[in-house]
DNA sequence: CTGTTAGCGCGTTCAT
DNA sequence: ATGAACGCGCTAACAG
């Protein structure tokens, strides 16, 4: 592995004018730069970007933290990321947390000790681990919370994200609208805020059409597949059956119809059934899914750019970037079966 | 930020010390080992990753390059290998590469720049370039293959993956048990070894039947819901339209399900339609998918274990890990209608 | 424009 | 068991 002080040496100049060519090969001489570009095609040298990073202070890194790599929302959301960060030679590490959560602290720890130069959460849940007291000076390391905000003590962070509750009481009118009165919710994570916000959009739009949700209708769904199969048994289980299921995602939307079905029941028909996101999935489930589209792709690359912004020194206070959603009509609501 | 000597000041050691204690804490003195910890704790110390791998000439990460995240069946396997790099302090990197193909080269120079410690190609395309003429002592970097072998050049290199070309014939035999003739197969990305394989089995297992398929039955697909949808038309446009199509991973069989659907034609009935991998939506879809099942989540876990080995010195030559594939007959497949 | 020098934080000899 | 000193590869300050 040859370093830059083989390349300096094979050139005949200092490794210093070496270094000043990978920054900018304009600013050397051109004879000198013609023998450095030789000596460095001879070496077959690169860069160590571990001794660069190292010092420098920075690692061009930027950890996304998320509950489920799997979900098709989240990857297209780190589709985004990945793509502004592409552009600045950032590159972006996943962690997926499932159920280990981290307290802020230990994220802090991260780019503390440098693994990353930021943290970027992704409606993942921060257990709510009071702020270690840390000696004086410490800055607090960059992090964006992308999509949801996720407990309370993290609504002070800057987040880029739609309005929750607005869209959750979007849907929720939809279905309203098209007659339902019987309709249940199926929700996220427990304790994520991003489920209360939702959650609270479902019973403002309940409570607004004067109807007080049952005992029994809203259920966790962890916004798996395997938390919806579950709540949808015990939905169908329920002394008074619903005749609309709003889920949390399109995951467990997908997941609900299916169950539906194995039950004999068929969508919309008997059932109608609601989803969040408009994954590129919904519109390929039988029925088409209604959903809430969220602009996942332009959620990741704002997010990426605010990082950037905040590594790069900036300090972005509290800055929240909402983002435009939208009820998207498809096949899985209709009107409620006559009699209900 | 503390550094080492900070701590080590307030302990009253040597830095040296405090090294010692952070690789083995039992290593030193009771008393120190006391003064120590007290130190940390009150400086608030984390060790400087950047700085540690500098030193140590290792990065921690492992690169994995794939052609598209959010096909969920790459997403299993990066489980599997995030899973068992998380054991091991690991971290990994991901590398979407879609159709901007790097050269082995340039992969080369990615472990050689020390961007990462090794790298795990997922069916991804990597062009023919010949490898450039390296000074002599160059280490090649580490390089795994997961899934399938991809182009020619690479077949030599370490892999894990099934048997494709047998599983192909196997579903294809599938079909033709069934009594289909006209079967057609939307295979993968142009030029990958994974399509090649998978097509082989596919004419292998039409040509025992003694049926030679018509030209314009395999046809691109790219993997993706998009390529999928217009080789479906295309399909559809053709003077045999074909009884059953065998599609070379799940993702394309729903788009082809929801294309075929959209054309006013039923599944299974009309046309049987069979995928690959068996992701969790293979389970979920209407109908529900006839398919091949991979162990995805082992793939990842062998693929990054046998990293790991060949980071840490061990020459692993060409091993090549076959891992065991199983039909899995669902709903999407029926006897061709009659008169078929 | 270029070379010399210092030092980033850590692991690792060598002494002691 | 511990401390002093060196160097990993590179960038940045300064002097020329």
């Amino acid at each position: 592995m040859p370093s830059i002080k083989d390349v300096a040496k094979l050139a005949g100049v200092s490794i210093a004018t070496v270094s000043r060519y990978l920054a900018d090969p304009e600013s050397i001489r051109n004879k000198n730069r013609a023998r450095v570009e030789q000596a460095i095609a001879d070496t077959g040298y690169a860069p160590n970007i571990l001794a660069q990073n190292f010092r420098r202070g920075r690692t061009g890194i930027a950890m996304v933290v998320l509950p489920n790599v799997g979900d098709p929302f989240f990857t297209e959301v780190m589709r985004g990321i990945a793509e502004v960060a592409g552009e600045k030679h950032y590159s972006i590490l996943i962690r997926e947390t499932e159920m280990n959560t981290l307290s802020l602290d230990e994220y802090s720890d991260i780019v503390l000790s440098k693994q990353a130069d930021g943290i970027i959460l992704l409606a993942s849940i921060c257990p709510v681990t009071p702020p270690r007291d840390r000696p004086s000076g410490a800055r607090s390391a960059p992090i964006i919370v992308g999509c949801e905000n996720v407990t309370p003590e993290l609504a002070r962070l800057p987040a880029v994200r739609i309005d929750n509750v607005a869209a959750a009481r979007e849907a929720t009118s939809h279905l309203l609208e098209l007659g339902h009165r019987k309709i249940a919710f199926i929700s996220g994570v427990e304790g994520s805020e991003l489920t209360v916000d939702r959650e609270r959009g479902y019973l403002a739009a309940m409570a607004q059409a004067g109807i007080e949700p049952l005992d029994g209708w809203v259920v966790g769904g962890n916004l798996t597949m395997e938390g919806a199969r579950a709540a949808t048994h015990s939905l169908l289980e329920h002394p008074q059956v619903p005749s609309a299921i709003f889920c949390a995602n399109d995951e467990m939307a997908i997941a609900c119809i299916s169950e539906l079905r194995a039950s004999g029941l068929s969508v919309p028909t008997d059932i109608s059934v609601m989803g969040f996101d408009d994954t590129r999935y919904a519109a390929v489930t039988q029925p088409p899914l209604t959903t809430i589209a969220q602009p996942a792709h332009e959620i990741g690359e704002h997010t990426m750019h605010m990082m950037m912004r905040a590594i790069e020194g900036g300090d972005i206070g509290a800055e929240v970037d909402i983002m435009p959603h939208r009820l998207v009509i498809r096949e899985s609501t209709a009107k409620p079966a006559a009699g209900e």
